[in-house]
DNA sequence: TTGAAAGCGCTAACAT
DNA sequence: ATGTTAGCGCTTTCAA
């Protein structure tokens, strides 16, 4: 039942109306410069026809396409959250946002080739894991914007938490409970994995306890947190700090497997604050990334950049925050 | 440090490799007509130069965006799984992805208007909540394919797992392993709850246990989850047949805390198969909904229907598969 | 206030 | 195998 007829076009709207394709086009855009009686013939002669502007044409001659680009990782729970947010800070922007999944069959060059190809003014990126030197590159072409990773390069503009202060958080919040023997559970190579290992270190430094940091090989999987929580079962800690939500999520799993209550025998703290923490039944001790304020600033920084608005600093660091709920409690001795 | 060179065009790369733009445009488009030599010639200047093709420019001109618009909810992990295959089934076709995210801030009439606007071709919805009613109205101004969920209408086309099959064997799975007190946690009004619902009922009977069958409400997260199984720790049974894997990892969670053994006190089954009933800590019973071959369905059906091939039915069936793993074990007697 | 004409970057039909 | 030409639907000079 599709109708077959040809959509109108601006042609057919000016034929209609009795006057110029210009003329259509400014009264279209809202533009002044068109008498009052000529605008409103021309606005019924659209109206008759159903016509919408051809976007596509437009942005071709117009040389625009007010498309920000966005790469995320599908099975990254945070990266939902991320893109949850993105949408909402650029609703109102004038700009809209298109999406590339990077899967297990899709890596981040052919999903970022995609977005190249759809002429997007801008590219953010959430946790890309491409090498600096591709990112750079890429800058070269258009403005990018890295979201949720620590990129060294003048090149790109950075948003990101201050992950070793969020590790400080966590440490001080288990040394108060009065917590010691407090493990990490560590990202590897994942994009923030460094600087929450250093934040780690540097916490367990200042109140004393060198002697008891612990780093056990994780990931950002499940399937890692699980690993690394067997490793532990050997020797027990009384408190763990996990390189983020997803991985913390295979430790709760193995330690309730095992019978070691949470947050009795152990408290578990993890990173992002991403859906799967704010589970009611999960209902995890973690470090909430601001989500919010960083797709406001990643969205408002692309923009600037498009628009050639002076920016001042190229990384911006926004503070974590500690959101503690069940997964931790004073150790039982 | 953005080059302010002007983005490279096809004429540029006609100029540059010394040939004219219409044999550019066919070796970009892996078009045969080109010789191998000038072939070779013309993507190294393409590449020098780091051309990408502008999709607008060629949707204006040819009048095909050859866009397939995929609508998919970011929270669902399943959904995950099905764009991941969809990007693979696509990839060889001619045809693009187009996505566009359903989350907690932008409804699926929000997520389909973008895709309309892009002039997608057709669109592939994953899971709709939409009335059937919308979705129809949706089908007459393009090609609509509803993956995973049953819509009775002859606009729209349907790709769909046998969901009340796959309950069958979920059930027959369990009864040979000598169960009888078999639960079912359902999906509410998710799409394909009420088949499953209605294939576990049917599978009961058929083994004359229609007085053990049970139905407690759940819903497709592992919130829901978490809650019908702390309503079953009353009165627990030897089986439990969950709607899907999210929700069974809710049902997972709250068994284990409270000191249930998985399989050992109760034996669990997922659907989906998704990626978290793979993950090695979790290693869920599962019945696998086909996603490789449903994608590869869609796409070939969205395709056809924009190019007026013959179509022999509005709805595909495909048939799913028991993936037996470690939560399934022989009642203890 | 209005209109004519020249493209934006590309593809397709038609040469050669 | 390669080149020429004419637009796609719109915006944007520039003239009238």
């Amino acid at each position: 039942m599709r109708s077959a007829e040809r959509r109108a076009t601006l042609a057919d709207v000016a034929a209609r109306a009795g006057v110029s394709k210009s003329l259509v086009s400014l009264v279209m855009r809202d533009e002044p410069g068109a008498g009052v009686a000529t605008r409103r013939r021309i606005l019924e002669a659209a109206d008759e026809l159903g016509y919408h502007p051809d976007s596509r044409a437009r942005l071709l001659r117009s040389g625009r396409s007010r498309l920000l680009g966005v790469v995320f990782g599908i099975q990254h729970d945070f990266h939902g959250d991320l893109v949850t947010d993105l949408y909402t800070a650029a609703r109102e922007t004038g700009y809209e946002v298109a999406l590339s999944a990077v899967t297990p069959g899709r890596d981040e060059r052919e999903a970022t080739a995609g977005l190249l190809q759809d002429r997007c003014e801008a590219l953010i990126l959430l946790g890309p894991q491409e090498p600096t030197a591709s990112l750079a590159r890429l800058a070269t072409r258009l403005p990018v914007v890295v979201l949720a990773r620590s990129v060294r390069d003048p090149a790109v503009d950075v948003v990101r938490t201050a992950d070793a202060e969020g590790l400080r958080q966590a440490v001080d919040h288990l040394v108060r409970l009065g917590h010691r023997a407090i493990v990490h559970i560590d990202g590897g190579r994942a994009p923030g994995a460094a600087e929450r290992r250093r934040g780690y270190r540097d916490a367990m430094r200042s109140h004393g306890l060198d002697g008891y940091a612990r780093i056990i090989p994780g990931g950002l999987t499940e399937e890692e947190g699980a690993a690394a929580a067997r490793v532990l079962l050997d020797d027990v800690p009384t408190a763990v700090t996990v390189f983020n939500d997803r991985c913390a999520t295979g430790v709760l799993d193995v330690l309730a497997r095992h019978g070691r209550a949470v947050p009795g025998d152990v408290s578990v703290v993890g990173y992002d604050d991403s859906r799967l923490a704010r589970l009611a039944h999960v209902d995890l001790t973690t470090v909430a990334q601001d989500a919010v304020t960083m797709t406001r600033l990643a969205v408002g920084r692309a923009i600037d950049r498009i628009e050639g608005a002076a920016v001042a600093r190229r990384e911006v660091v926004v503070p974590p925050r500690l959101v503690v709920r069940g997964t931790t409690a004073p150790p039982l001795h």
